[in-house]
DNA sequence: CGCCTATTTGAAAACCGTCAAAGTATGTGG
DNA sequence: CCACATACTTTGACGGTTTTCAAATAGGCG
């Protein structure tokens, strides 16, 4: 074994988890390690991609900037998750930047080497094509919501699919909040204290624990904070 | 030949272009032709998804609906493009409502038929995973443009959005301009009558002509209507 | 010509963003 | 252990943008 640590956290991704460890040590072969600290920037939207990575521990947030520099944050990424994938597909530049949240760590597997590594190995590309499909799905669905829903609804729509993912109590700041929504601070803050003074959140510094699931599913639908 | 015309709409698609000829005609006979009336629906959010399509001849309109029964236009699609895959790969129900826009053909695949042909043709994967990957680039663009644009913004980007893939004079209704933009049929009209104002367009009964690109570029870039 | 739908306009109200200032947790260095 | 610096959070007032509601106009098709 040349690498226990990668080819073990090769193993918990979803598009290589069904591989044989001869296959996964060959990966393993071809990932680098590297490590960042805190607001680190990993790649910036715009760059050439010659690689893509696996978060293997920390988080890492992808985001985009507009032109008034103002950011939003199109998704946080976990240990097992990959980004940066897209742009490697296409040989075009990365369409957001990545940023290391707290100390991080990924491994990074260069474009040429994993286009040959699943020219070789077909069925990697249909566990892509299903991450892909699910990642397509969740943008449809926040575009809706972005379009559709009033301020209390996308913060409640937003909160509810981070706790799908992260469990019930959500590590943000209300400025990341903010950025996730296409809110200002100031509101995130006004409507996060009606849904405290209701209950169905609780809330510290960085820090928010969802009491009320259901009203949260109720006010996401449109219905109004009753 | 069994089936020039389907043959013949396969060879146009990006997934299937670099398909042999008698690849190509396994597949035709897999693919069934369907007609549809304009505002007909060939599948709603919520069914299961058995089959995958492409379209023919025509186009055809993907939308989600907020449950005050808002429609938001996901995208269009045009002879040559496939709609509904996302579902099928995953094996999920729809996650859009998908109608045809004037008289439409399309043809269909069976989930299971194309799933085995997937697996005997990998480098189709590879072409799905590109059409994946530049639709989710796309979503994500139209989600910071949702969130951080205001109405003129919106418009004018979503406007370049069409004009770059249908070219400068767009069939749209303002209605349809509106939920695409998230943004109401008043307000559409109101932006466009600026922008007729301007000459960045020109605009008649469903349908709108672009006379000055670079003028939309500015305003989608956030910068003021000068 | 008449109907249906798309477009246009107006006025009022709701919502959210902006700006400014103050309060409060967290961590650091003395 | 305390003082201070640095975020993050909170609150208020104001203004601008967009929605909402209502009504009128105009283009296309039978």
């Amino acid at each position: 074994m040349i690498s226990t640590k990668k080819t073990d956290l090769l193993k918990r991704t979803d598009i290589f988890a069904s591989l044989d460890s001869k296959e996964l040590e060959g990966l393993a072969h071809l990932a680098v390690e590297r490590r960042f600290a805190p607001d680190e920037f990993i790649f910036w939207e715009g760059q050439p991609a010659h690689w893509f990575y696996i978060v293997q521990e920390g988080q890492v947030k992808v985001s985009k900037y507009s032109p008034s520099g103002r950011e939003f944050i199109v998704a946080f990424f976990t240990p097992g998750e990959m980004f940066g994938e897209v742009a490697v597909f296409q040989g075009k530049p990365y369409p957001a930047s990545a940023c290391a949240v707290g100390e991080t760590r990924v491994v990074g597997i260069r474009r040429d080497d994993f286009l040959s590594f699943l020219a070789t190995h077909p069925s990697v590309s249909l566990k892509i094509i299903h991450v892909l499909g699910e990642r397509l799905r969740s943008a449809h669905t926040r575009l809706r919501d972005l379009a559709a829903e009033r301020a209390e609804g996308r913060l409640a729509n937003i909160l509810l699919m981070l706790a799908s993912k992260l469990g019930p109590t959500l590590p943000f700041t209300r400025q990341e909040l903010a950025d996730m929504t296409g809110l200002t601070p100031e509101t995130t803050i006004r409507v996060m204290s009606r849904f405290r003074d209701r209950k169905i959140v609780r809330s510290g510094r960085g820090k928010t624990t969802i009491l009320d699931e259901a009203a949260l599913r109720r006010i996401g639908e449109g219905l109004p904070l009753n």
